[in-house]
DNA sequence: TCCTAGGGGACGACTAGACGAGTGGAGGTG
DNA sequence: CACCTCCACTCGTCTAGTCGTCCCCTAGGA
């Protein structure tokens, strides 16, 4: 039986807190394995003579945590830590575009069975951010790109591509499938070399929308990565803006010290 | 007055999301600006016609969303975005360690008054990860410092330093005052000389204790950045291990295309 | 053997209260 | 005028329930 001790009243610290705290303790310790089932509300509830909201409210704690999940009619289970995944910061290379393969597919490797959905191609007006990093001016309009990526069936990460459409209106980007290599192979096709992407990445909490679109549980972050694709003449040819399931990525840089 | 509308007993969603929608369209639309206080709990439950844990229920949605923050006797309040900082890669380039620069100065630089705080050293067994990545075996130790990083006062990131006790033990790496241009600017003059980094990005929730070191309020990730430093002889001589306050942060890389 | 209907147990949502503690303004007092 | 006390209002926490839905196992049939 799990030892979880009892609440102290005259402890500063709240029950609800508590008993959050000594679940937490079970799981760092492994009392509690990833995948266990923890005691339900009740039988907690009767251990610590309070009530069923209050232990309710503890589970939430942990719930905002990303540490349980609950299944609604089954119970409340560890998280079991999902494998994570390492972006070698090569993933761009030239040699996996000349393979035939999109960064997504190199990033898979190994992990799982990769897949995309969702793919919806288009014509409009950039959001302002993407405008500016695109270096564009007046009612200049881009392709748009959208899509989402899947590993083993579960999505992982969504992704929206911007191209100025005074380059890809009309060629192999603007159509739903894009050919071996991906988006970056056929702009080096269309005369666009490669030279360097940027970067941004930062973390936030998804809107409702993201987490449907991601199938998130509660207090589960997310990663945005805004990336700009810059061929040798120097000009941002590409913005990629992806959103991935937090938890589940690392993402690994290379930074010269000059 | 807010239009706020009502609950639809028969709608699919659950009151407590559907008025959850309701204060997050507000906020969205900017009928509730940043700063600007919600209805109080009372008069979100006389309005909606709910018992007041419902409204707590709804609220708290939004805080675990980061989206408002409530204060003891004072009300809630729309979070204010905090001004988002830029990491530019080049921010361990040895002309800043030159002019007696440590990288968190550079980062902090024309953002605010920069600060660093509970600085402990000391020397011990490195944990697993670090040990690794420092390609270290058996029992070899490494010099620890840990500390936290302020800006105008408030914490936004600690961070925690391993190096190799071979290399540092009894320099002034171990002293709690490195001196001018930091840790990297003394490894240098004991002959490291820094030919690269290799930071891991990933994001998670933080923990109570991290919560607590950040002041973090409930539903803001942090994001973990764990850097490797490689002397010119391809030799890994320090490992940092930080932990940043997440949403006031974006960090920048350049990444050849080969 | 297979399948279906119950039932028990789990979490989800909600109610209608209670008391406690922090904040800040309205008045009164010196 | 300055200070202080009191109080109304805020959120924080807790209680003891009710009803609903979902899941799964089991017992009883076909």
């Amino acid at each position: 039986m799990l030892p979880l001790g009892t609440v102290d009243r005259s402890e500063d610290a709240p029950p609800y807190r508590q008993i959050a705290a000594h679940l937490r303790e079970a799981i760092r310790r492994g009392d509690l394995a990833p995948g266990d089932q923890l005691p339900s509300e009740s039988q907690l509830t009767e251990h610590y003579g309070v009530a069923r909201m209050t232990v309710r409210q503890a589970i939430g704690e942990l719930r905002a945590e990303g540490l349980v999940v609950a299944e609604h009619g089954k119970g409340v289970f560890v998280r079991s830590r999902p494998p994570v995944r390492r972006l070698a910061s090569d993933r761009f290379a030239r040699r996996h575009r000349a393979a035939g393969k999109a960064a997504f597919i190199v990033e898979e490797e190994g992990l799982g069975r990769p897949g995309v959905d969702q793919i919806e191609v288009g014509e409009g007006a950039p959001p302002p951010r993407a405008k500016e990093l695109l270096g564009l001016t007046g009612r200049a309009r881009v392709v748009i790109r959208s899509r989402r990526y899947l590993l083993d069936g579960e999505p992982v990460e969504t992704a929206i591509s911007y191209i100025p459409a005074s380059i890809a209106r009309g060629t192999q980007i603007a159509a739903v499938d894009t050919g071996p290599g991906g988006i970056y192979a056929r702009l080096e096709e269309l005369g666009h070399v490669l030279s360097h992407f940027v970067e941004e990445v930062s973390v936030r909490m998804p809107t409702p929308q993201e987490r449907r679109r991601l199938q998130l549980g509660p207090g589960v972050p997310v990663m945005v990565v805004v990336r700009t694709a810059f061929d040798t003449g120097g000009a941002a040819v590409e913005v990629c803006d992806t959103v991935k399931t937090g938890p589940r990525y690392v993402l690994e840089y290379r930074v010269p010290a000059e």
